[in-house]
RNA sequence: GCGGGUGUGGCGGAAUUGGCAGACGCACUAGCCUUAGGAGCUAGCGCUUUAGCGUGCAGGUUCAAGUCCUGUCACCCGCACCA
């Protein structure tokens, strides 16, 4: 028990001198260099804080204690994400009401997060369940409805039926519900809807001004999907036009057919006209059928069924061509119909093989009768009238004018980013601020009235027929008509949780402002934020959304930074012990609370930033636990070793030079678990020595404060260094005194190693190389043989290259 | 199918970007200490043994390859009929 450290009372008399000091509340003193770090914060459920959940507040923690020691005013701010279904069915299944639920969950979380040390300034928590903070979401509601971006529309939208609630796009994940995985079906419903689409161009260009890792932009760039093509019309034998979207109009000479979408509304109108109508009525019949599971599943054999009685006509050449319907084109991209190029596109080419439709070939290069030819980059069009011959980015552009100058075609931009979903059918979220009036439709509250209080209600059970439950509380639901004064009622669906997550950070910047959302002298300060770490899961969600609201914001004049967030970043899960995910029914859930008790936070945090990669997943240990703790054991015990001396003595100063150049750079780049290796290298080095001196340990203890806070600092004060460690300044290196004036070297003979020397630091190659041949080892592999090559690559190694 | 990534001891993982593979830690082995512990200290620890072989596999470039090139296999993640 000698170099155990009492970590319990430790830990916790710092925690309370901390809270009381306020030692990490950012200064609002604008005229100093400023450092926003920012993690997710989390939603507050009853299980508590996961061991997942302090890799990502452990790593920006670091670098937040970092940046104050270097002298930075930092806002590290941490609050409550609180509205949401769980919340909501713990309330329902226990009759307790999700306020009093959020109110002990939030109690719970706060204490976990304050055993665990992190430098959060709790004077600026917020609660998005709170009005004095839903006043602002349902404020900047109101202004996208001022400015058309939210628009109610009556529309298939996805149903989960086990949340009782529709989703967003972005909400479903191969086919299920990305909460609860059940089942998703499509049901007529109108919606609120935010014109995300509308800044799609924004959201792809911003991508190219920000710091974050690259598989972000990679997700969000085809989540939005941008393509460059042609809109092209083509008459009907019946009269109609119709028009079709593509990227490859210079295949337009090998169309051999059409393609609409089973949904596509001309086929309605030429109902009479085609003679298989029925037939085309039982395709459809069955596609809707599928849920969206089912109808990407069975992507193998195409299916259709042709249009008989219509037809339609190649604008270039004036043939007559079948148009079928298929599943395969879909509704919601591009105009709901194509044209099918069999021989440069492999969906076509599958469909043309099955219905035995012709192939042409119009770009040289493949064998279109063995598979389509794609590939764009060098074919040369042929059979295709005024475009044989030219290369296929040639073709398009001759194409794209021959069309627009005879108006029957123009160049288009299409994306997949469809518009966000926006209300729901449940209680435990922000009420949305809109009263429909018979004779004036949808009005928006007076922003006078925010905010607009959710009501308490008896029951708040989801009902079966997609009705919020605030729907029966008929006594807040009537009400009149901000614009008539008539009889009017209340929306009753709900915003979804990601609606107060999505301006969070910029109420962090001034929490308690009940004039604005936040003042512009405190936006203008703090924003953009720093350093964003999360889950890659909120890519298409969260950092999507809060993107387009801050774009938003921006445009309205409400923030003045175009970007949210300057850099993102990216956490790899924690593993339970046997590799797989953490859950309760797998039955590998560790709870953090349990390691601080055992081993205490400060082990907690240097064991999860040591477990491995922050990047990438990581399998939790126990027993690997106790190595960290050692570690800081160690640490507390040199204690009992300190001599007097200010300076590094020189036998260390070079390891003590790399050591903090190392430390300082691996925090910036989130290599935590080599920073520590590196801290525990040159422990181990100061143990040989069996002691340390004054300035070497505060140096030490300084670079291992950002790790192990709480007893770091007790350390610093038992040592009696002066003051607090927190109000001392982050450790400089000297590039040039890295460097140990002597080193060992290898010698290698053809490449493989015979020997190792030490040889001053800064040897000449000449010098390296005869003293490398005075070797004995080397001596004996090179005598008698012709020297062909001699290489000294500087302080690593001599290779000579004999025959 | 398309896009991105990964592959290194028994385990987690390092490797200054072409320069001594296995840092640091866990586990393990031996010894020491001790009123015995889930403690501490010392030493060892990739695989075979004079010398070799080793970074998923097979080639290649180079004085030198975990790192670069070609092919191939496996696994993970994202998108998924987006025309």
């Amino acid at each position: 028990m000698k170099y155990n450290y009492d970590y319990a009372s430790i830990e916790k008399k710092w925690q309370d001198i901390w809270d009381e000091k306020q030692t990490f509340a950012a200064k609002t003193d604008y005229t100093l260099p400023k450092f926003y770090g920012l993690v997710e914060f989390p939603y507050p459920s009853a299980q508590g804080l996961h061991v997942g959940h302090p890799r990502s507040y452990t790593a920006i923690d670091i670098v937040a204690r970092k940046k104050r020691l270097q002298g930075y005013n930092v806002l590290y701010p941490m609050g409550w994400d609180a509205f949401g279904l769980p919340t909501e069915n713990f309330a329902i299944k226990n009759h307790i009401h999700p306020a009093v639920v959020t109110e002990s969950n939030i109690a719970n979380f706060k204490r976990q997060l304050k055993s665990l040390g992190f430098s959060f300034d709790w004077s600026r928590e917020i609660n998005t369940t709170d009005p004095s903070y839903y006043k602002w979401t349902q404020w900047i509601f109101l202004q996208l409805f001022k400015q058309g971006l939210a628009y109610k529309k009556k529309m298939s939208v996805n149903w989960c039926t086990s949340c009782k609630c529709v989703l967003a796009n972005e909400e479903v994940v191969n086919g299920v519900c990305e909460r609860c995985g059940s089942e998703v079906v499509h049901k007529e419903k109108s919606q609120w809807m935010l014109k995300i689409t509308e800044y799609a161009d924004k959201l792809l260009d911003g991508l190219d001004n920000v710091d974050f890792i690259e598989r972000v932009k990679t997700q969000q760039r085809n989540w939005i999907g941008r393509s460059y093509g042609t809109q092209v019309k083509f008459q009907t034998t019946v009269g109609d036009e119709f028009e079709i979207y593509t990227t490859r109009a210079d295949t337009l000479f090998g169309v051999t057919y059409m393609v609409m979408s089973p949904e596509h509304p001309l086929i309605e109108k030429w109902a009479k006209k085609i003679a298989n109508i029925e037939a085309v009525r039982a395709y459809r019949a069955e596609a809707a059928k599928k849920s969206d599971f089912e109808r990407t599943e069975l992507t193998k054999d195409k299916t259709g069924v042709c249009l008989d009685g219509v037809k339609a006509i190649n604008p270039v050449n004036g043939e007559e061509i079948p148009i079928f319907i298929s599943d395969y084109v879909l509704i919601s991209y591009g105009t709901g119909a194509i044209m099918a190029v069999p021989g440069h596109d492999t969906r076509d080419w599958e469909f043309a093989k099955k219905f035995g439709l012709p192939i042409i070939e119009v770009v040289a290069g493949g064998n279109v009768e063995e598979a389509a030819y794609t590939d764009c980059s060098e074919g040369v069009l042929v059979n295709s009238g005024f475009l044989t011959g030219k290369s296929v980015e040639d073709a398009k552009k001759a194409i794209q004018e021959w069309l627009t100058e005879r108006n029957i075609g123009y160049v288009k931009t299409n994306f997949k980013l469809r518009d966000w979903v926006f209300s729901r059918q449940r209680y435990w979220g922000e009420p949305i601020p809109m009263v429909y009036c018979e004779k004036c439709g949808y009005v928006p509250l007076d922003e006078s009235e925010l905010p607009l209080v959710l009501p308490n209600v008896d029951t708040y059970e989801p009902t079966d027929n997609g009705e919020s439950p605030l729907a029966n509380m008929t006594e807040w639901v009537n009400t009149t008509c901000p614009h008539c004064g008539g009889p009017a009622t209340r929306e009753t669906d709900t915003m979804p949780q990601w609606a107060g997550s999505s301006w969070y950070y910029l109420r962090y910047c001034d929490p308690h402002n009940d004039k604005e959302l936040a003042s512009k002298e405190a936006l203008e300060y703090w924003c953009p934020v720093d350093w964003y770490n999360g889950g890659m899961e909120h890519t298409t969600l969260h950092l999507l959304y809060s993107r387009f609201w801050h774009k938003f914001l921006y445009d309205i004049g409400a923030v003045t930074s175009p970007e949210p967030y300057a850099k993102r970043t990216s956490h790899g899960m924690i593993l339970g012990e046997n590799g797989e995910k953490m859950s309760k029914s797998r039955g590998n859930v560790v709870n953090p609370d349990e390691i601080v008790k055992d081993y205490g936070a400060d082990t907690m945090r240097v064991y999860e930033m040591f477990i491995g990669d922050f990047e990438k997943a990581a399998p939790w240990s126990q027993a690997s636990i106790k190595g960290s703790k050692r570690f800081l054991d160690k640490v507390w015990a040199l204690s009992e070793n300190v001599i007097d001396g200010e300076d590094y003595r020189s036998e260390l100063e070079a390891d003590f030079h790399r050591t903090i150049k190392k430390v300082t750079e691996d925090i910036e780049n989130l290599k935590m678990n080599t920073a520590i290796a590196a801290l525990m290298s040159l422990l181990n080095t100061i143990q040989a020595k069996g002691n340390i001196t004054k300035g070497e340990y505060k140096t030490y203890l300084i670079l291992l404060n950002p790790f192990a806070p709480h007893m770091t600092e007790e350390l610093w004060q038992l040592n009696d260094f002066g003051g607090m460690l927190n109000e001392t300044k982050w450790p400089e290196y000297d590039e040039s005194k890295c460097v140990d004036s002597a080193v060992e070297i290898a010698i290698q003979v053809n490449g493989k190693i015979k020997a190792r020397i030490n040889v001053p630091a800064e040897i000449s190659a000449d010098d390296a190389i005869s003293t490398a041949k005075e070797n004995e080892a080397v001596k004996n592999e090179i005598s008698g043989k012709n020297i062909i090559k001699e290489l000294y690559i500087p302080k690593r190694l001599v290779n000579i290259v004999v025959k």
